[in-house]
DNA sequence: ATTCAATCGATACGAAAATAACGATAACTG
DNA sequence: CAGTTATCGTTATTTTCGTATCGATTGAAT
């Protein structure tokens, strides 16, 4: 049966995260709660945004006083589902794998790169990062076994459809994708497209503008 | 006097680096013309899409043909100010830092990072995909002198804000921030956020979701 | 030459996001 | 204890984005 249509906004699920990481600061410096306002204005949002945002998540505030830190910071954990285990794997161990495999942003928010895996048999069977890297071939039947639903392609754009499929065949139901390429993949598998050009694009142009 | 009220559309900038990646390759396996339709097939998108993006660039296409590939790339590029050349400084020299360097789709693009800096006395002076790491103290004035415009942020986030003050104070008008933590700027200082664990948040709610 | 089909381009519509307005509530003040 | 004010939470408005509709144009087919 048809479920009732789930709700999400992409906005909002890329607001909460940063909400996050700045809670966890000012509850490390000792301070129990914070107003909408102030949340706001740290990251040049308008209040209204993070009320709202908030709101979603099921946080409460109070008048005159604002959202209890704590509380704030489980509720968000809660509604992106940072407290159970999210798991993925890593394809391309260049420069930008490497970077992602160490980033902290990932192991703190409860989502863990289970494997890694490289087509360059001189990286296969080394050690990034305290993870072994596999090869290619082993992908579709690990992921199978382990019932991963996340890949990350960090692939050159010339492999990365190719890296793809094996994904598909190994059952990934989501693919955030860095490389430039467009994904060719059956209906009922997400593709998340990195645009590194796109943003900077984006930030070329507000610049340009800032200048009139 | 004020200046027409520039417009600008983010997914518009956003999608508009992936078209031209694509065509490129188009246009090297020898292909001379190519329709909105199957441009849109290749990254998932609408058709009507693809046609408004490309309508705003300028470029026109010919009935039951299509649009001609090498104009598209012409007009996508001068709609992008990729003609021009575009300048940035990077600071942070950590394994982000390291693959933005290293990333390919800069310097195609017209893009050029001008120069890099890290705090860490151990990697000043050290060659890093060609270019020399700065210390962070001659920032403002390198850019300053440089007239660069575009900061790109990949240190860790407890030092983000100091950097950013710099970049400011080098007269800096666009930050692209990769760190988690929002920035303190003065108006008229663009930041453009680059939160991963928000594209990932997105990722995994689509995957929720399909699984119903 | 006439018909047909594919594709564009423009207009119109609907959904989603951002922004604004306003009433409600709880702490502070005198 | 009453008034004031900061802050929340809801509803309404506007803007932006995506989608649908439809006529216009051009190349191919008959």
């Amino acid at each position: 049966m048809d479920d009732k249509l789930v709700k999400y906004s992409a906005p909002v699920l890329r607001r909460l995260p940063m909400y996050h990481h700045f809670l966890q600061q000012l509850k490390h410096q000792g301070l129990t709660t914070i107003s909408a306002a102030v949340l706001a204005k740290h990251f040049n949002l308008d209040g209204i945004i993070v009320r709202k945002d908030l709101a979603l998540t099921g946080s409460v505030g109070k008048p005159r006083v604002g959202f209890e830190i704590a509380g704030l910071i489980k509720t968000i954990e809660e509604y992106l589902g940072w407290n159970k285990l999210n798991r993925g794997v890593l394809v391309g161990c260049g420069n930008l794998g490497k970077a992602l495999l160490g980033y902290e942003g990932f192991s703190q928010n409860g989502f863990n790169i289970d494997a890694v895996f490289d087509s360059d048999p001189l990286l296969v069977g080394t050690q990034v990062h305290g993870k072994e890297v596999l090869p290619l071939s082993k992908l579709p039947n690990l992921c199978l076994r382990m019932h991963t639903e996340i890949g990350i392609l960090t692939v050159p754009s010339s492999q990365a459809q190719s890296v793809a499929e094996l994904m598909v065949e190994g059952g990934i139901k989501g693919i955030w994708n860095f490389s430039p390429s467009g994904l060719n993949v059956p209906r009922g598998i997400a593709v998340l497209q990195q645009s590194l050009a796109g943003s900077l694009a984006v930030l070329v142009k507000q610049v340009e503008d800032i200048k009139k």
